[in-house]
DNA sequence: CACCAGGTGGAAC
DNA sequence: GTTCCACATGGT
């Protein structure tokens, strides 16, 4: 079966928090300071572009990733088979940590909502220095909640060099995650999902309320590494697709 | 009007 | 070590 991106489901998945679909079909959104406007029908400003190819992680072989992953289980079969066509971002390591730190307790249409506050304040995605600007109290009014001090340490560590990107993207992932979990309010999910969204660290296996169950109801209870070893991650997103949209779609999760 | 949300820090056992 | 709970705010 042919193997093609699939802008929707990548893009609405819960990865990223600021693309939006127009009434004309384009997927509108940014990264650092490149913003694209694009349609499933014509897909050739990704690929005719090094940057936009790098982000949606054109060059990854996807079609075999989901050979390996169906090969598990029956259910994780149909998991790939319900959620083909999502692929791994390489969002700004930045962006994808503050992001995941605002959508802790917290439901992603409003998570969608602050981070566009965010970016409204400063056309792009704040940098740490922007945020530190900002303040506490700033925060606060774009409806942080008690996030904004989370953020506003976040920004402040990245600042100062206490936490530095560039090195934690050289880390092995324990020590990475350790090292994110320093700032306040990162604990592991939000750390995993930093490394797998903002530094592509495939084997990440962020659990989430979600995730839980999911692990519980279909695969007994067992670990997302031992099952799905360095495609954790993508294994992971696949399955958060599919329990929302499909496996529990019209029945209680709790 | 309750209850929930891609969790985490901190206090209490 | 584990369990409980508050946390701010927009959506349903």
């Amino acid at each position: 079966m042919k193997y093609e991106i699939n802008l929707a489901r990548t893009l609405d998945c819960g990865q990223a928090f600021r693309w939006s679909l127009g009434d004309d079909g384009f997927w509108t959104g940014a990264s650092g300071v490149s913003s694209l406007s694009v349609s499933q029908n014509d897909l050739s400003p990704i690929t005719g572009s090094a940057f936009w190819r790098h982000y949606f992680d054109m060059d990854f072989d996807y079609s075999g990733a989901i050979s390996e992953l169906s090969k598990v289980s029956p259910v994780m079969s149909r998991a790939c088979a319900f959620s083909s066509g999502i692929q791994i971002l390489n969002q700004d390591p930045w962006e994808a940590l503050c992001s995941f730190v605002i959508s802790q307790n917290n439901n992603i249409k409003r998570i969608k909502l602050i981070i566009s506050r965010l970016c409204r304040l400063t056309t792009l995605f704040p940098t740490p220095q922007q945020i530190v600007d900002i303040g506490v109290a700033g925060l606060r009014e774009l409806g942080l909640g008690f996030r904004d001090s989370y953020v506003h340490d976040a920004a402040g560590k990245v600042l100062s060099g206490e936490i530095c990107l560039e090195e934690i993207s050289r880390m092995d992932v324990p020590r990475a995650m350790e090292k994110l979990k320093t700032i306040k309010g990162v604990g592991d999910k939000v750390a995993s999902c930093a490394l797998l969204y903002g530094f592509h660290r495939l084997e990440c296996f962020p659990m989430d309320v979600w995730m839980k169950r999911v692990m519980s109801d279909m695969f007994d209870g067992r670990s997302g590494q031992e099952l799905f070893g360095p495609l954790a991650g993508l294994a992971q997103q696949y399955l958060f697709f599919y329990a929302r949209e499909c496996y529990y779609k019209g029945r209680e999760l709790q």
